[in-house]
RNA sequence: GGUCCCGUAGCUCAGCUGGAUAGAGCAACUGACUUCUAAUCAGUAGGUCACAGGUUCGAAUCCUGUCGGGAUCACCA
């Protein structure tokens, strides 16, 4: 980047000299050249034209010339319409591949001297995590390691709802029908455990609720409501009161919620053990994945927070009360509803929650940043969110951002876990393993390493796989998820960009001690596959920047690709280690190598490892 | 109904602050491994960028409207 910045002063320095005017360099407009065309980088003369008052192709001539002869990095140039396609030196190319190449933390922004938070994952701990926590898990990982690239320093979070009727019904299940089976006694994984009997739960009490749909009491209520034609439909949609109202697990579900609260001891132990069993999987699974957390809060212990700054809040006309002793925030003049943060009992509501856990992660690591990676369907809670924290005049106030995506659905539908209708992480990773195991045996390669080692290539190659297919999407599109088809190894995948940088690993191998990383700086014989990786290469600081400032991991996966793609195509046109000049032999090495570094870099940010070989 | 998101090749997706003939991968068909790893490369075919207007020298990109898909609008989380 720093050379096209040169470059961009340089050609404002020709048109002042051209024209006496004087033109902001940011706001030119440079992109690399088509391949259809001779140079390197293209200047649009399109804007620049009122300046002159002359014509594009002219205008492109006159700057053109200027730069051939005072230039340090043009050396020619050539002029097509409204396009000035300029031809760069020889040496800049080398001077640009020495620059990266010397400079080992290139494309790590400066530091930002800001400290941001990134919250992500927040599971129930009623259930395994499943393929919706995965593009979850994925995406907050990643803009975490791509803001600690942008320079900021980052704190990773998770909330766990440990709390609420779900993990109670989990609980009642397991004491009725559990039969004390245990993760130990029983070999299944604490969060398969729980997850079971969350869905054991569901089954008895739809079957209960099917029984009382045929009772007088229900029909009764069905003829008496006047919205629904259909006793399916209604019912349907009655459950939740039935749940409330009438069902006697409902009822004892809530009573274990109530002896939750009240800190009934033998309740306590109950949910704290099966807490625990839950938590040690999600570790497993975390640890999977390659993720982990700076801190862990607990809605056990957050859930009273907040009502102090709401207290505070309505002191500063912030919220106002109601005549029923609720708590509002008035904000129909942004365009929104009123919302309510206490009840009228006092009781504190998710919103609550949310700004007093904010306030204690910002006391806890004065974070002026905090980046929540939560579903779309949560937009509007989150823009309330932000414009309450805005109103009680936080410190973070001004820099809160939802990166909201969209669903993740089966060729089926909708998952829902409360029918065991899931794609649980933990399966969806060990298949992922298998495939390239699958894969590889096919192929034949993978021969000179033990069976331990190729275990944990086919784990990294299934793992890439599956974390480059979610992140090179836009967040914001809701994926249709197919187990069988979805995850390909070839083409546009993690896999093909691992294989980029295992060629050069190989290459590196075969080739050791017989090239100088550095031997090449007199070197001015690139061609345009050469060009087209420095080029590209040169663009990745640029890259994390953007991608950290839209939050947009697709950003670096597409990058990546491209680099690998780029790669892969100079390796099957040159041979690399084919000449017997030892300058280029040299290029080409250290250029292979700056593109496997940049790789590995790369996918590091996607979270995602390489294997030395496959 | 209000608000927000999405709509690009049969399928999955790129397309940066408007710029040259809209690009990849998968699937289909052709070719290339005695030569640095073929999980690769080269090629053929596949498009009314949902639709209609507008702004501009120039629009997939910006604006307005329409259509289609989704989300949301609780004293639930």
């Amino acid at each position: 980047m720093s050379a096209l910045n040169k470059l961009k002063i340089e050609i404002s320095e020709a048109i002042k000299k051209l024209t006496q005017q004087k033109i902001d360099p940011e706001s030119l407009t440079i992109s690399s050249t088509r391949k259809e065309f001779i140079g390197d980088y293209t200047l649009l003369v399109f804007p620049l034209i009122r300046h002159f008052g002359k014509k594009p192709e002219e205008v492109g001539q006159l700057i053109g010339e200027e730069l051939k002869s005072n230039s340090e990095i043009v050396n020619d140039f050539n002029t097509i319409k409204g396009f000035l396609n300029l031809s760069f030196s020889p040496q800049y190319w080398t001077n640009t591949l020495q620059d990266i190449q010397s400079t080992p933390d290139f494309g790590r922004g400066k530091a930002k001297d800001k400290k941001v938070m990134v919250e992500f994952s927040s599971p129930n701990t009623n259930k395994p995590l499943h393929l919706g926590h995965i593009r979850n898990i994925l995406l907050g990982w990643s803009v975490s390691k791509i803001m600690d690239a942008a320079g900021y320093e980052v704190i990773t979070t998770q909330v766990v709802n440990d709390r609420g009727i779900a993990i109670c019904k989990s609980m009642l299940a397991w004491k009725k029908w559990g039969d004390g089976i245990t993760p130990e006694n029983s070999n299944r994984k604490g969060d398969f455990l729980v997850g079971d009997f969350y869905v054991k739960f569901n089954t008895e009490f739809n079957n209960e609720y099917a029984k009382w749909q045929k009772t007088k009491t229900a029909q009764t209520i069905f003829i008496n409501q006047n919205k629904y034609e259909n006793e399916n439909d209604f019912f349907a949609d009655y459950k939740n009161d039935y749940f409330n109202d009438y069902s006697k697990l409902g009822k004892e579900a809530r009573e274990m919620l109530l002896k939750w609260e009240n800190k009934d001891p033998k309740t306590m132990e109950l949910w704290k053990k099966m807490n625990n069993w839950v938590l040690t999987g999600f570790d497993e699974t975390y640890k999977e994945l390659g993720v982990s957390f700076t801190k862990s809060y607990f809605e056990s212990k957050t859930y009273i927070l907040g009502r102090k700054i709401v207290e505070e809040g309505l002191k500063n006309n912030v919220f106002y009360t109601e005549k029923d002793g609720s708590v509002w925030a008035d904000l129909t003049d942004v365009n929104m509803d009123k919302k309510i943060v206490l009840r009228s009992d006092g009781t504190s509501l998710y919103i609550t929650q949310d700004i007093g856990t904010a306030e204690l992660r910002y006391k806890d690591f004065k974070t002026e940043k905090m980046i929540y990676v939560v579903g779309d369907e949560q937009e509007y809670h989150f823009k309330v969110l932000f414009e309450i924290i805005k109103r009680l005049n936080r410190p973070y106030a001004d820099d809160m951002y939802h990166l909201s995506y969209g669903m993740v659905e089966l060729p089926t539908g909708k998952m829902k876990s409360r029918e065991g209708k899931v794609v649980d992480a933990d399966d969806l990773i060990k298949e992922m393993a298998m495939e390239a195991k699958t894969n590889a045996e096919e192929k034949g390669i993978i021969d000179d390493s033990n069976d331990e080692e190729r275990d944990e290539i086919y784990r990294k190659i299934g793992m890439a796989a599956l974390k480059f297919f979610i992140l090179k999407v836009n967040p914001k599109r809701r994926m249709i998820f197919n187990p069988e088809e979805s995850v390909d190894l070839q083409g546009q995948t993690g896999p093909y960009i691992q294989n980029a940088y295992v060629r050069v690993k190989s290459i590196l191998r075969k080739s050791e001690g017989t090239y100088d990383l550095n031997g090449y700086f007199n070197y001015i014989d690139c061609n345009s596959h050469e060009k087209s990786l420095i080029t590209t290469l040169s663009e990745f600081p640029y890259t994390i920047q953007q991608a950290a400032s839209e939050y947009e991991p697709s950003l670096i996966a597409n990058y990546v690709y491209d680099l690998a793609k780029k790669y892969h195509k100079y390796y099957s046109d040159i041979r690399i280690l084919g000449t017997d000049k030892q300058d280029a032999r040299n290029f080409r090495i250290a250029l292979s190598h700056t593109v496997a570094q940049t790789l590995k870099k790369g996918m590091d940010l996607l979270g995602i490892q390489m294997p030395e070989r496959m």
